[in-house]
DNA sequence: TCCGGTTAGTTGCTACTGCAACCATATCGA
DNA sequence: TCGATATGGTTGCAGTAGCAACTAACCGGA
């Protein structure tokens, strides 16, 4: 009897679950190991890294890095009192509050950048050829774009 | 100029990173309205329902399900006060135990796999033809084994 | 047989997260 | 202009996670 096309694509879900979960485990003890850096606060210094002026509001920020505003305020508290992120009123909306990237925060993020990307190398993206990386990255937009919607 | 050969690699990194946040979002949110059980739960139920006799060691269940042994034993406390699974000591290893789905964990299961199974079509594997569905369980199958011998 | 080292599972502790409620401010319509 | 409504951010609370330490039991070699 021939496979099911339904089993072929489940398996390529579970595959995707478990690559996820096993490369993300790895990356976040490797960067914890080596710059004793959290992967959440990582990925907020990059996002202020890229942002214009290196700053960002709050909500924006939280989108960003896939939290709930309420675990953005404590992040960043957290990240506040380490001192690689400064809040600042915002003149133009006096309810907001933009999150500022410090020199501290740049400079450790100078610091973890080659270790995340070099771990992204070795654990992920050094097993795509370029036309499968391309194909995942179109696979993947696909079903964010489809997601998108309802957020 | 070309674009670096870095930088497609990294975009698919990206997407895949946010396809996976975004889908499980999705699934988890449509599985506790319709069924009202957590896909930490749901994981459980599926692993004991692929086991012989449909029941694990507790450290097997925690690999399975991407536990800490910590963790899966709470999580097992509360499927266990739900009626879902049930402890059964081990014959063979009295340090062990084995973890079992009751008759009302498999009602749970059965009533919450079509509405799971659905969302994974609706939300992920639809948007994948069946070549790139082959494509990226074995991408993913690449990147997992890679990763295991630290496991 | 017995002793050191390993494995199975649980527990205390702490850290991080989300939800809902809250206040302050902005915005829009009458 | 003013009131209703929406938005931005924080806080109290509760839930869930991991680490390290612990007990019990297994296993291998002297």
């Amino acid at each position: 009897m021939a496979e099911q096309p339904e089993e072929l694509q489940l398996a390529a879900w579970r595959a995707f679950l478990t690559a996820h979960a096993r490369a993300m485990a790895v990356l976040e003890d490797e960067l914890q190991a080596e710059c004793d850096l959290a992967l959440a606060w990582y990925d907020v210094l990059v996002q202020l890294s890229d942002a214009a002026e290196n700053r960002l509001r709050m909500h924006e920020l939280a989108r960003a890095v896939l939290l709930s505003r309420a675990g953005l305020t404590r992040l960043v508290d957290r990240m506040t009192a380490a001192g690689l992120v400064e809040r600042v009123p915002c003149q133009e909306d006096r309810r907001g509050t933009w999150v500022a990237m410090t020199a501290e925060g740049r400079r450790v993020l100078d610091n973890a950048s080659p270790v995340h990307l070099r771990g992204v190398e070795r654990h992920f993206t050094r097993h795509l050829a370029d036309r499968e990386a391309e194909e995942l990255r179109e696979v993947c937009a696909r079903v964010v774009a489809a997601l998108e919607p309802r957020l």
